[in-house]
DNA sequence: GTTTGTGAAACGATTCACAGCT
DNA sequence: AGCTGTGAATCGTTTCACAAAC
């Protein structure tokens, strides 16, 4: 079961979605060929990705749903919910934390912090802002699973480096730079100048 | 020279940062082999990258960091400027409203929308929020070629629809859900819950 | 001697197609 | 009859390796 695919689980994640979509609406099973029409792939695509983790389904009936969805939950790490510190209380920072999508889904705002002695100390949704300087006292005695980086791009990479050594294996890096992390950490790096780039490509390129 | 993968594309935005920095440097010439590692690829893939567009580097010596640099801007589009209607005065809408790397970066933002009464009318950035029901309407004698989609699930396919009909070409999303446009259109969806969870994946994989 | 540009080889992901179960 | 699960075929991307240019 090792080697999956990035791209295998960003699809997982979807047909999670659609299977909570389906289940809400109190359908019992489904095919893989709904499940591709939603999210604009093949049924062997589906059916492959399936496959990957196990068998799921029933031949001549399809997927039934809520186990698919449990199955998919366990799959991708869903069914604990994850301690996610946020470094850097900008704008992005800050809508971030507002976001309900992050609770739901299973990950907790458990600590911010910021450098700017002006917003150390504002409370944002219930949390108190605290000193990056002070990264390590505060999270001394607490776990953190995830950082979400949100810092200008020169602090990023020793942050990074103070991170990692806090024990933190997972970082979603808003910052527009490479990270370089050592190889039992995971790095997302989301860069929206890139992906407006890549449009700008694809306007120019047709 | 049509047909070049996604994943070429957004290398080549990398690589036109890090010539950015070289050339700010003050440095001539890079070799396939400095850019690679600052961009955490392979030389060959750099010089694979750059031979879809022609051949810029001069063997033995590497590529002029100046003229590189220009070539890619021009291939990414990035020589001419943009104009971008965003659509959702939200907390994501204005972090991105404020976020100066667009403008620096040819993407100027030239209208703001929202359904809200409350936020309609309100300046941000020098520039009012209109209603989005109006959206034909101001945009008739303004053609716009990015929108960024910043609105719950629930709208954002009938405001695609509304927004092809305008002409709109390439629309980046960071509505959690597939849109469906015509063939001639680009869109790029930004989904923060599905990086999370391949992040979690990462975790729980390990 | 160094580094590019590029066919060819290797690798990886997607699609095909069908046997096997319900 | 319908739909899954999966090897095999196909397609696309990355890496190799080397001749050509400087």
């Amino acid at each position: 079961m090792r080697k999956v695919a990035e791209s295998t689980v960003r699809r997982l994640s979807l047909y999670l979605r659609f299977l909570e979509e389906f289940e809400h609406d109190g359908v019992a099973t489904v095919s893989s060929g709904a499940l591709a029409s939603r999210g604009g792939t093949t049924s062997a695509q589906v059916r492959k990705d399936l496959s990957f983790f196990g068998s799921f389904g029933k031949r001549g009936l399809g997927y039934p749903v809520p186990e698919l969805a449990g199955r998919l939950r366990q799959i991708l790490g869903l069914e604990r919910r994850w301690r996610v510190a946020v470094i850097g209380a900008g704008k992005i920072g800050g809508a971030l934390v507002q976001y309900r999508g992050f609770q739901q889904r299973g990950f907790d705002i458990i600590a911010i912090f910021d450098a700017d002695p002006g917003k150390v100390g504002r409370q944002w949704n219930g949390l108190r802002i605290h000193d990056v300087s002070q990264l390590e006292r505060d999270l001394a005695g607490t776990p953190v699973d995830i950082a979400v980086l949100v810092t200008p791009a020169d602090v990023a990479q020793p942050l990074t480096d103070r991170l990692v050594k806090l024990g933190v294996k997972a970082i979603l890096n808003f910052a527009p730079i490479q990270l370089s992390v050592p190889d039992e950490v995971a790095v997302k790096t989301v860069n929206l100048a890139l992906e407006l780039e890549t449009l700008s490509y694809a306007l120019v390129n047709r």
